[in-house]
DNA sequence: GTATCGCTTTTAATTATTTAATACTGTTTT
DNA sequence: AAAACAGTATTAAATAATTAAAAGCGATAC
């Protein structure tokens, strides 16, 4: 009983706004709901009757609970009455009567790009001891979040926890990579197998007559322009297995194309020999593709994944010498 | 300073034992240490001097901060003398002397399996809210490891986050088992020419001549021992599959099998009719494999796995109706 | 000079606390 | 009477706080 009509004078405390110490969560969903509902309470004339709480509720999409601390704190700033079902709006809302959102972390959502781009991009060695209490540092996101995102890469063998707690890098290793490696081309040669057999109004076949056109007009001023291909190859490999609708396939697709991209734009050995071979490669699958010659187009693709392969293996050999 | 003497007496205050509220994090790894050194102290005479902290670190396989804990508590006991590099040990050590570990939970290992068979076994529903603090409660395992599953089964998409906290089972709907099953001919299809490739002294070849041999054993009475082909159903595909070394198709593999196992086992629908085709399926790709013909063994397989299908959506489709 | 120790600092596992969500119950309104 | 609603109680999720363990760092003994 106590414990919610105390919602009404807890913010009166002095000070007016919690200690931070005394947040295990935080309260940014009732932040954001109050804002959401002044918002509403703009739109509605003063005297205006309110709707019902679950209505609210519905309109910012939090809980009743939520709610209630909400009018709780609209009915003691004077904003409104409230006694019971009867909410009525006593003055339009000002734009400092809204609460300011403590600045929370709008990072999490990139997390695993600029993981792996740290990796990737610093050449983090196998076998190295991960730290969340740093990684949170370095990232900028809440511990949890970060065991979390380790768990799921665990799923993909990329690290492991340590028998005296805490996490370690496994790849990139040799074995890693060949892996990796083998496993894409048995996705890619899938996917080649489901372009054949798209029908000729899927959307494919013009997305794909568009990169035709884009690889040889990068072909025509490779000498100066070929670091651009690194797109290139990303939105051929995205127009193949965008035809395979998986979600498994989906989900490795993503760390797949980001490791071999980055590899692309760091790896500047023969760059431009390296990415003139390519775009032959690309445009002798597209060719096949298009001529529906199944066999051919998966001969195309072999070669080209081989390559790919070799690329990424001895690009690893370089910084293991370095 | 005092955080570190504190050591020396604490297991000297009432009790003897900490009060589990006090214990953020539990000491399992001190009593194991503590029992292994007792274990070490017992293979040396009374007088021997014991080896450096560091040594004695390594041998217990946990930090100098532990090993020093350990040897207050040997000290206290009157086991040993310590005075800084001068140990020695004062008595044989005495099977009560050991402390007693506390049950942790021991079921953490097998959560995945037992997670799985839950909603196989009870048939939960698609979209159906997951509570960590349910979950945690059934199957008596903490809740943070029960976040990091849940996190690591996100990327097989078998679950998700929900926007008002906590998470959702997404599976198991019919796109779900149409993509895992599509999912899995890829890489069975795969499996299966890497076995092709196999050199004759493979140890796959061997282990298909023995699983060869339990088919026709099983289809001979299979009248009255239908249903023992779920474990053989699992012990060809896992012979097939051996052979691929790839941690991302064993980590697939691991949950594919699972779900087809159950599904094999729960589904009683023309179960005699059923395992005694797939024997059959079985034997015919056995055999492609054996005379070394890929297309063959790829079109049995392709057989195979189509019925598979059949049965893993007819099988949806009946607890549907339930 | 180097191995080892005492002590400090840092990290990770786990509990505890706070906020939010949800379930339940009786009352009012239609 | 039935539906909608607010008040209350319970439960769960997020996250801070706490403790065990690990890592680090001079000092010291050999």
């Amino acid at each position: 009983m106590f414990f919610i009509i105390s919602y009404k004078y807890r913010s009166a405390m002095p000070g007016g706004q919690q200690r931070k110490k005394d947040m295990a969560r935080s309260d940014a969903r009732y932040r954001e709901a109050y804002n959401t509902l002044l918002d509403h309470c703009a739109t509605l004339p003063p005297g205006a009757v309110l709707p019902a709480e679950s209505a609210l509720s519905a309109i910012a999409g939090v809980s009743r609970t939520v709610i209630r601390r909400c009018l709780s704190r609209l009915e003691e700033t004077g904003l409104i009455s409230w006694d019971g079902r009867d909410k009525r709006i006593l003055r339009t809302p000002a734009p400092e009567d809204r609460i300011v959102l403590a600045d929370g972390h709008g990072a999490s959502d990139d997390l695993e790009r600029r993981f792996l781009d740290w990796i990737l991009r610093f050449d983090v060695p196998a076998n190295t001891p991960l730290s969340v209490a740093e990684l949170s540092r370095n990232f900028d996101v809440p511990q949890h979040e970060l065991k979390e995102f380790l768990a799921g890469l665990s799923r993909f063998g990329l690290v492991a926890r340590r028998k005296q707690g805490g996490w370690m890098l496994l790849g990139f290793t040799r074995e890693f990579a060949v892996e990796l490696s083998d496993f894409r081309t048995v996705l890619e040669l899938n996917a080649i197998s489901h372009v054949i057999d798209a029908p000729v109004d899927h959307p494919v076949w013009p997305r794909l007559r568009e990169i035709r056109a884009a690889h040889l007009a990068l072909r025509s001023r490779i000498d100066t322009d070929f670091h651009e291909f690194s797109k290139l190859d990303e939105a051929f490999h995205e127009a193949v297995n965008s035809v395979v609708k998986n979600r498994f396939v989906a989900e490795f697709q993503k760390v797949i194309s980001l490791i071999f991209h980055y590899h692309y734009m760091w790896d500047k050995t023969h760059e431009k020999i390296r990415n003139a071979a390519a775009i032959g490669e690309h445009l002798a699958i597209i060719d096949a593709l298009e001529a529906r010659d199944g066999d051919a187009a998966r001969d195309a693709a072999r070669r080209h994944l081989k390559t790919s392969k070799t690329t990424l293996l001895s690009s690893l050999r370089a910084h293991e010498f370095a």
